[in-house]
This record gives C-alpha cells, sequence and structure tokens, in this order.
DNA sequence: GACAAAGCGGAACAGCGCTCCGTATCGTAA
DNA sequence: TTACGATACGGAGCGCTGTTCCGCTTTGTC
C-alpha cells in the first residue's frame, strides 16, 4: 500500500503508452457504468464504453473485484483533487460544493459495490476505507468551510458527518425508482443552505 | 398469511395430483441443493435434483425469490415438526436437540439467501422472520426442557438465544473453508452438554 | 527502416436464466 | 369403461453472460 503519487495511479513505468492509454480509459469507462447499471455490469458493456477489447480488460484487472478497487482509488483521487477544482471554476462555493457532492454520490456506487465484492477480504477493505477518509474528510471539510465564509451556508456542519450522512442515504438504492437518494441529499443540503433563524 | 395447515404448505384443492407431487419434490430438492450450492444454485440442478423439467420450476415458482420463500416456509414446517418426532425417536433427548439442530443449520443456508433474496421487500422478509421465530422457537425450548429433564446438560439456556447464536455462528459461510459454522456449533453443543461443576 | 516484445481485439466456448409449445397425464362425465 | 377436454410436463432453443486464446497490430529501440 505505498501511496505515493499524488495524482492517483501509478503511472506504471515501463509500460507501453497505449497501455497506459487503455488502462485509463478503462478505469473512466467502468465507472461511468457502475453508476448506470452497477457493480455487476457486464464486461462487454465496460469494455465497449472503453473503446476496447475484453481481452483488453482481463489483463489489466483480472477479477472482478480488482477491477471495482482500481476505481474505487481512482475515483477517491479524482474526487480529492476535484475538490480545489470547483472551488475554483464554480460560480460560489456553494455551487462549488454542490457539484462535489455530486460526483461523491456517483462514487458511492463503486464504494458500496466493493464491500460486497470484497466479503472475503475484510483487512484490504479496511485499508481502502482508511484511504477514503484520509484524502475525502479534508477536501470536504475544505469545500464546508469556503460556503461557510462566504455566507453561503450556516455553521456547525462536520465534514465527516455530512459525508457519511449521504453515504447512509444511498445504501440499498437497487433500481428501486420508489427510493432516490439523490432527491434526499439534494434536500439535506438545502437544509445546510438556509440558516434557520427568520 | 393465513397460516392455516399445521402441517405446512397449503395441499392447493383444486390441483392435479402430479401438480402437488412435483411441488413437494421441488421444494425437498431445492433446500438440499441450497445446502450443498447456495441458492444461488443453478434452475437447471434444481430441477434434475427433483427430477422434473425446467418448466415444472417456474410454473410453481415464477422467480427465485418465489421458490426460496416456499422453500422457507416449508423448512420451517418440517423443522417445526422434526422436534416432537426427534424427541420420541432420538436415543436421548441431547441426541435428539443435536440432530435438530443439524437440520436448523441446514435451514439456516435458505434463511440467509432469503434475505439477500428479498432486499427490496422488507416487510415480507419480517413476517417470514415472525413466523420463524413463532413455529421455532417453543419446539428449541421443548428440546432443551427435554434434555434438561433427563440430565443431558445444564439448564439456564434460552432457546432463542441459542438459536440466534447458532444463527450468527452460520453467518459469512460462503464455501470457505478456512471457517466451518458447523464445527463451532458441535462446540456449542458440547459446552452445554459438560455442567461445569467438577 | 527493421525487428522483437508488448499489447490488443474479438471469435469461440461453456454455462446460465427463461420461454414456448408439442406431448403426456389426469380427472370426469357419459 | 371409455373418451375427451383441461391441466401439467419436459426440454430444445434463444439470448446473455464470463472467460480464454491466439493471430494481428502497435510500440519502443537499435
Amino acid at each position: 500500500m505505498s501511496a505515493s503519487s499524488p495524482s492517483g495511479e501509478v503511472p506504471a513505468r515501463g509500460k507501453r503508452a497505449d497501455a497506459v492509454r487503455n488502462q485509463q480509459a478503462l478505469l473512466s469507462a467502468a465507472a461511468a457504468v457502475f453508476v448506470t447499471s452497477g457493480v455487476d455490469a457486464p464486461i462487454r458493456e465496460i469494455a465497449a464504453t472503453a473503446g476496447v477489447g475484453m481481452g483488453t480488460i482481463y489483463r489489466h484487472f483480472p477479477t472482478r473485484a480488482d477491477l471495482v478497487v482500481a476505481v474505487y482509488r481512482h475515483q477517491v483521487d479524482a474526487c480529492a483533487e476535484a475538490g480545489p477544482t470547483l472551488l475554483t471554476s464554480a460560480e460560489s462555493p456553494f455551487a462549488a460544493l454542490r457539484q462535489w457532492i455530486d460526483l461523491f454520490v456517483d462514487f458511492l456506487v463503486t464504494k458500496h459495490g466493493l464491500a460486497t465484492a470484497m466479503q472475503s477480504d475484510s483487512s484490504g477493505f479496511d485499508a481502502l476505507h482508511a484511504y477514503f477518509l484520509d484524502r475525502l474528510v479534508p477536501v470536504c471539510a475544505q469545500l464546508l468551510d469556503a460556503a461557510v465564509t462566504a455566507g453561503d451556508i450556516r455553521p456547525g456542519t462536520h465534514a465527516y458527518e455530512l459525508m457519511r450522512g449521504i453515504g447512509n442515504l444511498c445504501i440499498g438504492r437497487d433500481n428501486d425508482p420508489r427510493y432516490d437518494p439523490r432527491r434526499l441529499v439534494e434536500l439535506l443540503l438545502q437544509g445546510l443552505q438556509r440558516p434557520q433563524s427568520p
């Protein structure tokens, strides 16, 4: 577990350029497909989305768990890096927070899928979860602080608490049309936005 | 949920005799296959074990959840009826208890499979769980009492507690050779058997 | 430019869930 | 007892899946 490169995946030095390209494409494609079709999405669909053959997937990620874990780390890194970027690009700190949470919700699909994909290896899962907290809680806190400072939201909410709340809202969303976590998350956000005093 | 017939499944009056026969065969076969291959066992395997065609399975149980639920109820009833029977047939109340628990452990595979097979319909699951408790706790208590009265085991153990303990021991036994719940259950039983005083 | 080596794609195979319909069996009324 | 609908049965067949394997392409190097 040598968390070396700050920009996410280790570039696998010595690898050919096309191999590195494909690996990145695969990670992005898999992340997107997981959101729309769940972590059990057909391999073919992921390959097609990435524009590669199936053999390429199996070469890079021999088992489904390998792929899910890789996507997970990739997403954690992407989410962590998106925080500061959004803060400068979005029209307000609150907008940045909302967009970041949107990314975060997408990511939770992978995170929850990870739990089932790794039911045997709980120690490995714990390590990944620690990595998740280490990288994302500070980013969320930064976004929260900025929004508070700008007067967009009320103070007093902790990053860990918010992330955990959102995470819990997103449990059990197996394409049940009666339960849309995003609606509830949006509610949470609006509650954050409006100060309680008249 | 009209729990009418004390002997388990409602005989489905008006149905043809062979249909009733096949339904029973299917329930027994599925229960057996679940134990050896899990609740995700191929439909073909269940059909073959029951000696029927696949069409027959789908006619009786349109979805996998239907089959699992039916097996579940069938098993609860079988387990409940086995208690008194074992008490008269086994060589001692303790032997009866042990044999009954063996049945119970088999049954737990179905019960745990049920949870995943019904992840959407939690209210239906609760009803089934209540049925499970209503029928089996008294039977277990009866076996326990008999063994205590006979001096086979120490007193003071409650049926619900024992059943729940065994249930928990049987969590996560997905063909992992390093974890055999039956060994631990046997240990529990031996602990029950031997009074602590010298 | 030439040439290994590394990597790629997708045809091919095996196994699965599920459907459909010709056939066999059952219950019943004559 | 026989005859005849109604009911239920079986399994071939279809479409989808994971996984492997190998001929072909791309890459980096000299």
